[in-house]
DNA sequence: AAGTGGTCTAGACCACGTT
DNA sequence: ACGTGGTCTAGACCACTTG
């Protein structure tokens, strides 16, 4: 709560980019909290990007554009409709109960039923992006259209009350099956950038399989990313020659 | 150094896939720590995507390949060539001092002084991505030719102290300029997944400023991401019709 | 010297899952 | 009932930056 709050501010510039939050010793007394609770509020802010920490002199609020696009995370698309303000309008192409294709199976065991959806997504009238998710059916039991045509995780966690946790993307170029490219009105070799997804509930479960085909002239994606030291430090021995 | 040391047990397998780890009590234990310690440690591994914490049963290790192909953080060509095994090779086509281009100034106060590099990375002798970075000069003094074949970021991390904090990527699809197709072997329209980073020290000053052109049939990108609530919650308000 | 963030501690209480 | 992670506390000491 303390986090989104600073977040609030920020975006409305109550904290103005280039300047410095109030220390952690005054955030103590604004919020009547411990140093600890205030830092790992702040450290949220931090690894979203909307804050660096510099030791010694505060945490200095960054004019990156972080409200502009957050893309990278899991984000649904009505949320970056609000978010950005863009005339983007949502059509249900299809919506019914089959089985995932096993050409998916990302270590399914067998037949696994789903909601097959298909949304043509539209910005300023024009189609820019085609998604075709499949829902996993145990745990989506149902599926209203009303959720697929507002948004399908503010149904899952707010009237289902499932803990969406995590996702793992994929992006490559490939060329687009007939299908997609009538539907995304291509030109050309029919290029598009596709963005694969897994998404996890908080159990580990998976539940939801996606493809999202951009049409490459609108695709944007942006990341912000802090250096980690982690993963990068474990190097291979060479063999000493 | 505790995250970093479960990491690396956890590439090895001695923390196996669709495991949990030790218990945070046991992990006290076993490194000698209070528990917010390895708490702080055990995030660091959650936002990396190498474990999910269950409540009232424990860290479950994932087994998404995270060390396969880590490249949506901060991570330099020489690092994944490492940590993938590939057989990459860096050629450094240009080392120069020169000026920033104003079309590339991002804010920046007039001239900018800054050694231009521009280096072609060849994956089992195919050409396949074609780096164009500026390091701006301050704080960049000197950028010896072995550094640039080498690991630029080793260089400055290492050699020179610099502290490499964050970034910021954008990825769109655009059509490359005749001199990089044909170092990059193009055919058809010439379509190239360029990514354009600009990264920051831990003081938040500008340091580099990166065009990545990648061959669209061998682009790849995966990223994993936690499910953020603080940005997307403060929804705008609609006006009351 | 004073103020800032970085790190750690030893305890506490809670919520969740399993037995 | 018990063990797990989730959250918080009130203090401590350190390292860095600035006046």
């Amino acid at each position: 709560m303390i986090a989104q709050d600073i977040a609030i501010k920020i975006k409305h510039k109550i904290y103005a980019p280039q300047t410095f939050l109030p220390s952690e010793h005054k955030l103590c007394e604004l919020y009547g909290t411990s140093r600890e609770t205030i830092r790992k509020s702040l450290e949220q802010l931090n690894e979203l990007g909307l804050i660096q920490k510099i030791k010694g002199r505060g945490s200095l609020v960054l004019n990156l554009q972080r409200f502009t696009f957050p893309i990278s995370g899991i984000t649904s698309f009505k949320e970056l409709n609000q978010t950005l303000g863009m005339h983007a309008k949502t059509v249900v192409l299809q919506l019914e109960k089959t089985m995932v294709p096993t050409s998916l199976a990302v270590g399914l065991s067998n037949e696994q039923p789903a909601f097959f959806l298909e949304r043509l997504r539209l910005i300023d009238g024009e189609p820019d992006v085609l998604d075709r998710d499949y829902l996993l059916s145990p745990p989506v039991e149902k599926l209203p259209y009303q959720a697929a045509e507002d948004s399908i995780y503010a149904y899952l966690e707010e009237e289902l009350g499932f803990k969406i946790s995590y996702a793992t993307k994929e992006i490559t170029v490939e060329s687009a099956p007939a299908a997609v490219r009538e539907k995304l009105n291509l030109s050309g070799e029919g290029l598009v950038v596709l963005v694969r997804s897994l998404t996890y509930l908080a159990d580990t479960s998976l539940f939801q399989i996606t493809a999202s085909y951009h049409r490459p002239d609108k695709f944007k994606f942006t990341d912000f990313a802090r250096r980690k030291r982690i993963l990068t430090h474990t190097k291979e021995r060479k063999p000493q020659l």
